[in-house]
DNA sequence: CGCTGGTTTGAAGGTCGTCAAGAAGGGTGG
DNA sequence: CCACCCTTCTTGACGACCTTCAAACCAGCG
């Protein structure tokens, strides 16, 4: 188990360093890890499930489905990340959520995760602080859609995925592999993969960026954050004094 | 007090019916209210001020400044609501925060929301609650911007803020008054102000909606639904078994 | 009375969506 | 091994939505 779960481990020592008992407390409340293939729909918006979900390897992404059959999405969690922390409360899911790529999670009862705020403070701190960085993500996104032009928002989406994935190990400076074809981009940012297919063009002329099957390759990562105006910071980089 | 906090009482009632302990320690996390004049800038991002806000009364926005000078509002925190929680947790705030009009306010210092956890957990769970539907809330937001037109942007906000506020006693089913200005829902809805008057003229003259001298009146609730494909659950509305 | 902030309208242009169709892989089965 | 799919990527032409620039209008206020 101790390799499994290295992932999540990992992103929340990056807030707290976590004793073996948190440790093992993270471990006791997950059920056990499950395989799922490319494509699978593990939450549909609406449903009563009161869980959360770890993911521990693979690509994710939560998403709404608008009734003219668009599609808007959310995040693409990553390995280490929660997923569904808010329906915990809510009594519904307000949004769906699939694996992208074939992945491994696993799941977590809300009463689990309730008891821990109770009875491992530090722990809970830590949850509620993946909680508020995603939050805050997509608050970010929000910006990205909203007042930034096609090419920026794209821009900044690479940024923040390459910063994120090297967090847990699967990235480099240079570029990272990456599953999400150019609907998923679109759908991401708000766009048509018509125009994603042409703003990538774009890119890789400019000397940005280039993206063949599945590899991402930053070729100017000071132009990029130039051009999408990319300040980290609420990605949060912690490690605050704990 | 009893009276100030009426409205932040009333909001986290509709999670769980809070006892009158509860009641008292929810006033007790509080400072004293404060009065602001409108447009006070309150947070200002990258600021590390450790501490929530609860507006009491008047309007508010959440948004993030671009190095161009542009702007995006996140969220209206309107009477009732948590301002700022995910900052408790963050080294830094990731948005800037400003009283719209003159309003009243109180903060609630990080180390007194992460005690409630463990003192008063279903009044901590209330707070989580109204920090999720929050990030349900911007999450529709970023559907919003993301995947539909501007007129049908427009008369979604309209739909979720008279909801809002009819839940806070702010408005009735046919209208409420809204201090925004056309510069202020451009921003909300990444638009410019000149293409938002345009689009507040369509919708006054298709008969659903009209914004006059800060009062909207809704004249058509219905047609204003089907135009924005509006669907309220991601609100909540709880009142689950508690 | 002039100033200021907000609203309204017009004209022109650019970004991005829509429609249409072709090209490039990757897997499957004959 | 090749034919045949399918998905994904790519490109072009055209048009719509929204922005930009410019200017007029109105109400409140010193």
């Amino acid at each position: 188990m101790s390799h499994v779960d290295s992932a999540i481990v990992r992103n929340l020592n990056s807030f707290a360093r976590l004793s073996a008992g948190e440790r093992e407390c993270l471990a006791a409340m997950q059920s056990p890890t499950r395989h799922v293939t490319g494509g699978t729909e593990l939450v549909r918006e609406g449903q009563t499930s009161h869980q959360a979900f770890i993911l521990h390897s693979g690509w994710a992404c939560c998403y709404k489905l608008l009734a003219d059959g668009g599609r808007q999405i959310i995040s693409f969690p990553l390995p280490g990340d929660f997923i569904g922390l808010r329906s915990v409360l809510l009594r519904t899911a307000d949004h769906s959520f699939s694996a992208f790529t074939d992945a491994t999670v696993s799941e977590v009862p809300a009463q689990r995760v309730l008891a821990v705020f109770h009875d491992h403070p530090r722990l809970g701190a830590a949850i509620l602080w993946a909680a508020s960085r995603d939050a805050a993500m997509v608050a970010e996104h929000l910006v990205n859609i909203g007042r930034r032009s096609a090419i920026e928002r794209m821009a900044h989406l690479f940024l923040e995925l390459g910063q994120r994935l090297q967090l847990v190990g699967l990235a480099v400076a240079t570029g990272f592999e990456c599953p999400l074809n150019q609907y998923a981009l679109a759908d991401a940012l708000g766009l048509t993969a018509i125009h994603v297919n042409r703003i990538l063009r774009q890119l890789r002329e400019r000397g940005l960026i280039s993206v063949r099957s599945h590899q991402v390759v930053i070729q100017d990562l000071q132009g990029l954050k130039n051009l999408a105006g990319y300040d980290s910071n609420y990605l949060d980089h912690s490690h605050r004094a704990s």
